[in-house]
DNA sequence: TTGGGATTGGCAAACGTTTTCCAATGGGTA
DNA sequence: TACCCATTGGAAAACGTTTGCCAATCCCAA
C-alpha cells in the first residue's frame, strides 16, 4: 500500500511561504495578530502545501491535548451508548475528542482504564462509577492527576458530579398508577451497588411505608427479569403495577407476565431505550444530552471544585401501563 | 480542587537515581540491556517519585501513538456496542488505546470524524462504514495518511477488510425453515446503502428465484419493521416466515404480528442484540471478538495491502421461529 | 602483555509545535 | 525634529521522550 507519505511540517510552510516558524504559527492559529498581507501568504501556502497542526507536537508544547476520557461502566448496557453519543456530540461543539473506556463492570478494569486515560494525557475525565463502594479508590487516586466529574451514575456526594434526579421519576410513576387505579406495586431491582438503581429502588420503598413493601433483586437482563416476576407473582398475587429498574428488566417482566396470562398488570422500565419503544414499555428518559453538556463544561471550569448539578428526568408514559 | 499536580519528569528519575535520563529510558523501557544493579535503582526512583512515562513525548520522539481509531455508523445501532466492546478487548491485549468516533449515519460527520482522528495521529483506523457510496471519498482520502482496513460492513472489495460473511445465514435461516414446513417467506430490508443489509437482502433474493418474491424496504427501527408488516400482510396474507435485516426489525415484526393475530408467523431478525434474547427472537450472531482481533492484526502487519478476511456467523434459533 | 570485541553508560540531537523575548518599523504627539 | 509607544516579525527556548553515536570498561584469546 502507499506506505503513508512524511507529513507537512510547519517548518516545510514558512519555508515555502519566506516566513519565520513563529509567524505562521501566528497566523494559522490566531494566537497574536499579524499583518493581513503575511496572514494570507501563510494561509495559502499552509492549503497548497496540505498542513496539518501536528497535534502531538501541540500537545507537548501547550500541555494540552484536547481530549476528554469518558469511562463508562458497560457499553452493552444500552443506556450507555445513548450517554456516549451525548458526550460526543457536547466534546464535538468544544472541539473536543473523546476517548472512551468501558470499564466491563469491572471496578479492576475501571481502574486500569483511569490510568490508561491519565498517561493518555486527557485534560479530564468523566466517568459514571461501575460500583458504588469499589470504584471509590480508583476515582479519588484519579483525581490527583486529572480533573474529573461523575455524570450519571454518583457514589460521591463531596466529589463533582451532574446527575438526575432519579426518585422523582418513581414518584411519579406511582402516582400516576395509583390515579388510574392501581393499588398493588412491586419493584424489581439490580444490584444495590449501582448508584441509580440504588437510588430508584430507595424511592420507591420510600413509597411504601405505609403499604405492602414487595421488592425483588434481580441481574441485569431479561432473563433475570422474567424470573423475578415468576417469584413476585407467586409470592403476591394481587400485584397490579410492576416498576423496574431498567428498560431490559421491563421486557423480560413484560414476556413473562404474558406468559403468565397476567398481562393487565402494568409494566414500567427506566432509562428509555430503543427497547422500551418497540415494545410500548412505559420509561423514564434521561436527560443525557443536558448531562454531558453540564458535564463537560463542568469539568472544564477552574473551580470545579464546587460542581454540583441535578437535573430531571421526563418519565414517557406507553402502553404497558395502559 | 488540588489543582493538578506537575508530572514527575524522567528527569527528575535521572537525578534522583544518579543516572543519565538515557539509562533510565532504557532501563523503563528495556529498549536495550542495562546492568541489572542500574536497572534495578533506576526502578526503584521511578516507583518511589511516582513516574509515568509522558505519552506525548514519547509520541513525538517516536511518531507512534499507540491509539487505534474505530470509526462505527450508529452507536445507537445495538449492534455497535458489541463492536466497540470486542475492538476495545482486542486493542487492550495489544496495549492500544481506542479512539471512538460516531458518524451517527452520516457521511459528512464521518469525514470529519476521520480527520479528527488522523490529526490525533492515530496509527491506524477501522472503519464501519456509514453509507455504501458516500463513505468512499472520504476512506480513500484517508487511506493516505494511515493504515485503515474496513470492519464488518465492507464497501470496497480492494480495499483492506475483515468482514462476515452475510449471504450464508441467510442461507441457513431459509432451509431449516423450509425443512419446518415454511413456504412463504418475505424479507423485511434496510435501506440497501448499508452494506451488510444490502448482502443480506441479495442472499434472500437469490434463494428466491423459483418462487415469489417479497420484499419491502424499511428504515432501522421497531415502528417501521411494523409498518412492513402490515404491509407484507396485506399483499401477501398466505406468508408464513419474515426474516427482517436486523433486529430492531424483527421486534417490529414480531409485535405487530401479534397484534394482527398471526403470531405463528415464524420471524427472524439479525445482530443477535440483547433484544434479540430478550424476546426470544432467532438471530444471527457475528463473531464480534474474531473481527476485531482480525482487523486489529491486519491493521498493524506491513503488508497490510493484502487483508482480506471474511469469518462466519452462526444462526441462534429461538421461539420465533417454533 | 596486548589487541579486539562485546557490553553498557552518557551526551546530545532530534521529534513539531507554541510562546517568550527582542528588535525593527511606523505613527502619533510634543 | 525628537521621543515614545504600539505593532508585528523573527530567533530561540522550551515541552519530555527515545535513540544514534561515542567512549569507557571488561573479558577473552592470542
Amino acid at each position: 500500500m502507499a506506505g503513508v507519505p512524511r507529513r507537512v511540517t510547519i517548518r516545510e510552510v514558512a519555508v515555502d511561504s519566506g516566513l519565520s516558524i513563529a509567524t505562521v504559527s501566528r497566523a494559522l492559529t490566531g494566537s497574536r495578530p499579524v499583518g493581513p498581507e503575511i496572514a494570507q501568504r501563510a494561509q495559502e501556502s499552509a492549503a497548497r502545501l496540505g498542513y496539518r497542526t501536528d497535534s502531538i507536537g501541540r500537545s507537548l508544547r501547550t500541555q494540552r491535548t484536547n481530549t476528554l476520557g469518558l469511562v463508562i461502566p458497560d457499553i452493552a448496557n444500552p443506556f450507555f451508548p445513548s450517554l456516549v453519543q451525548a458526550v460526543e456530540r457536547a466534546a464535538r461543539d468544544q472541539n473536543l475528542s473523546v476517548l472512551i473506556a468501558d470499564a466491563a463492570n469491572d471496578p479492576g478494569v475501571e481502574q486500569a482504564a483511569l490510568r490508561s486515560l491519565i498517561d493518555h494525557r486527557v485534560d479530564a475525565v468523566l466517568i459514571s462509577p461501575s460500583h458504588l463502594t469499589a470504584s471509590r479508590a480508583a476515582i479519588t487516586e484519579s483525581m490527583a492527576a486529572v480533573p474529573l466529574v461523575q455524570i450519571d451514575r454518583v457514589i460521591d456526594n463531596s466529589l463533582p458530579y451532574v446527575r438526575a434526579n432519579q426518585s422523582r421519576p418513581v414518584q411519579q410513576l406511582v402516582s400516576h398508577l395509583r390515579a388510574r387505579g392501581r393499588r398493588h406495586f412491586a419493584f424489581i431491582a439490580q444490584p444495590d451497588t449501582i448508584a441509580t438503581s440504588f437510588e430508584r429502588e430507595s424511592a420507591f420503598r420510600e413509597l411504601m411505608t405505609d403499604v405492602p413493601l414487595r421488592v425483588v433483586s434481580a441481574e441485569t437482563s431479561a432473563g433475570s427479569g422474567r424470573g423475578a416476576v415468576r417469584e413476585l407473582m407467586s409470592r403476591w398475587p394481587e400485584i397490579d403495577a410492576v416498576i423496574c429498574a431498567n428498560d431490559l428488566l421491563g421486557v423480560g417482566a413484560l414476556r413473562e407476565l404474558r406468559t403468565l396470562g397476567r398481562a393487565e398488570v402494568a409494566v414500567s422500565g427506566y432509562d428509555d431505550t430503543l427497547i422500551a419503544e418497540a415494545l410500548g414499555l412505559t420509561s423514564v428518559r434521561q436527560p443525557v444530552d443536558e448531562l454531558a453538556v453540564a458535564a463537560i463544561s463542568a469539568v472544564l471550569t477552574p473551580d470545579m471544585a464546587a460542581t454540583r448539578r441535578e437535573l430531571e428526568c421526563a418519565v414517557i408514559f406507553r402502553e404497558s401501563t395502559g
